[in-house]
DNA sequence: TGACAATATCCGGTTATCCGGTTATAAAAA
DNA sequence: TTTTTATAACCGGATAACCGGATATTGTCA
């Protein structure tokens, strides 16, 4: 069950949990919407994307120098269902919902300048 | 959500995992059964029951010098839905299924010496 | 009471995890 | 080509997790 408890472990720490809790609510997201709106160092959001890249949940998507990540889970899948059933978990929450907000507002900001653009990334 | 993170942190170590499947097999087991089952020193066992009892995962039930162990999710709630997922993951495993089939033989073995008392743990 | 059996906890050693800071790579722009 | 930007990989250091063996605790029985 080396599998199993290895499936576990990628939910088990905060960081990671935040991170799939925003490509729920947005699909797809690249390292510095990440780094945003969570806060938190750019070699961090980078190492947690690369190990859930590693591990089969997200995939990547270069479009120029910024890289998406989404969930990549088949639907109907067993990873589906576990998803949805974190999705439940978490929602429940008064910190995801404060995320939410926080994403949200982000992305506005986001679109404000240079909406014409694929992206403004005005990191740190 | 740290909450939700140490959640998963519980479920992320292959011991307690086989812990949980035995449990959701058996109803109650006491340490020296999961000790015998899994091939596992008392030193081990003990903590990993206690960690799990700490969660609130499972309540204890003195029986003499027997601790017994079982899984303590009230029906219905969350953590119940959770427990259904897992056994779901689980039961698919093959290392599941051989678990299952050392439990029912280790039972089955303690059932035959002193079949009237309440258990005879032949332990180590 | 003393001896014993099952379990819990403590001790130390090893390994895994997580982090910030730094450096390397790759694509775009100048 | 050189520079800039976004990201990935690497490098110690701190912390946490896990383990086996030893010891302490708790209940039972003679």
């Amino acid at each position: 069950m080396k599998n199993e408890a290895r499936l576990f472990k990628s939910l088990a720490d905060e960081t990671r949990l935040k991170i799939f809790w925003l490509l729920m609510l947005k699909e797809e997201l690249c390292v510095c919407d990440i780094m945003g709106v969570l806060g938190i160092t750019q070699s961090k959001a980078s190492r947690h994307l690369r190990y859930l890249y590693h591990l089969g949940w997200v995939t990547d998507r270069r479009e120029g120098v910024w890289m998406n990540y989404s969930l990549s889970v088949a639907p109907d899948s067993p990873e589906d269902k576990q998803l949805k059933l974190l999705a439940d978990i978490l929602s429940s929450s008064p910190e995801a919902q404060a995320l939410k907000d926080r994403l949200e507002q982000w992305l506005a900001g986001k679109g404000q300048n240079k909406e014409g653009s694929a992206a403004a990334c005005q990191c740190s």
